[in-house]
DNA sequence: CCAAAAGTGTTATTGATACACCCATGC
DNA sequence: GCATGGGTGTATCAATAACACTTTTGG
């Protein structure tokens, strides 16, 4: 079973790769980059970077992230790995991809005329992309979208503090459907995973919100 | 962002593991290989191979079951990609592995007082393994349970026809609970994804039970 | 005082769970 | 005829879903 004609075995390089969300303007946003060089140059693509020495796959998203964002909560997972051959040009590359969420924040919006290296874009309206990053981006709605019905994995997507109402929007927007507020608040508050921080949101001409926390920033399952 | 001092790079082996489950005598057991070379000769580690030129991930992953064991039928899915360095001796590899379920096969066991090659281990005798496929066997028995409670994925376990008696000794078992018979029978028949073969077992002393089939040997989510 | 979002309980419906006896067969 | 697993229905309980009005604020 051990052959040692090395021509047989590929020697790829590795890179990983990262799905970042947010939301903003009621939509689900995906950060990509534009492509200065080839291969596909001029692309957008999902941001990305070889693999380096001594560094683990979680290590390498988080410098991607650092890289591209400077972003510093957030929340990230390691979602599937893509290796087919064929699907780069020219060498084989083997992608670790990683799904991100984040809070909304701006990226340096360009010169209207002028094109940004990095952007947002809502997950309806993406351009053509680099690679199979059409395919991987896919695979990562899916999933964020499986995994916020049965999970907290949205609180990546808020400010450390927030209103229920925010929460719900959320979850609404991800799952793409209206949720009653009084069973929402109702369940919400039964799991426990909430505190009020007794400070009140009082933007807005309307009576003021409780603001509340997550008390752990990590992903619990629900049922 | 590009650096092109290539020794910043990692320039990994890759290669592709299978964490293979079946179930017998009412254990979840899995699959072992005995290495003969180092790294790690003398100890047992799942089975994998290196990625071959030209050949996807699933493909290799493929490779390897058949390689090992010949077996056709059976249920393949990615499971994750382990990459810290420092876990294997002692060229950097990244190991992305797999998932895979199948009815109980023998394979040939040694005389005694002599070792296999091959063989099946309760997952709850497992030796000392090589590299860090503990790790990797923890995180596959988990995904097996938490998937099993959701789809039926167990019909990978389960020869093409089955009793609905076999069906629900399998859930017990990866659930580790028992289930109430009508219950159960109830449930997995409202959701359409079984057949009746016509067919009756009649072995035991006993009366026959009817044989029934999944319609679709595919992973279908149940809720 | 008007607009806008916050906050709050009860009822109806649905799904999940608990539970016990007769049936068909081989030996 | 006895031991073994196959096969079946109902009643209770728990979880989910539906539903409307009052409160507090800013302008």
């Amino acid at each position: 079973m051990v052959n040692t004609k090395s021509h047989e075995y590929e020697q790829p390089g590795v890179t990983v790769d990262l799905v970042l969300f947010t939301i903003h303007e009621g939509k689900p946003m995906v950060l990509l980059t534009h492509r200065a060089r080839d291969p596909f140059a001029g692309r957008w693509s999902i941001p990305g970077d070889f693999l380096r020495k001594g560094e683990s796959l979680d290590e390498a998203a988080w410098r991607v992230v650092q890289e591209t964002t400077g972003v510093q909560d957030l929340y990230l997972e390691q979602l599937y790995t893509f290796g087919d051959p064929g699907r780069n040009s020219p060498a084989r590359v083997i992608t670790v991809t990683y799904l991100a969420l984040t809070p909304w924040k701006p990226f340096a919006q360009p010169p209207s005329g002028t094109t940004a290296a990095l952007t947002w874009y809502p997950i309806d309206e993406i351009p053509e992309l680099a690679f199979d990053h059409h395919e991987i981006l896919t695979y990562a709605v899916n999933r964020l979208r499986a995994k916020a019905g049965y999970s907290n994995i949205v609180y990546g997507l808020l400010p450390e503090t927030f209103r229920l109402s925010d929460l719900q929007k959320m979850y609404e927007i991800i799952l793409n459907k209206t949720i009653d507020k009084r069973n929402f608040r109702k369940r919400m508050l039964e799991t426990g995973l909430l505190q009020e921080t007794g400070v009140k949101d009082r933007t807005g001409a309307h009576r003021p919100a409780m603001l509340y926390r997550f008390k752990q920033r990590e992903v619990v399952y629900f049922d």
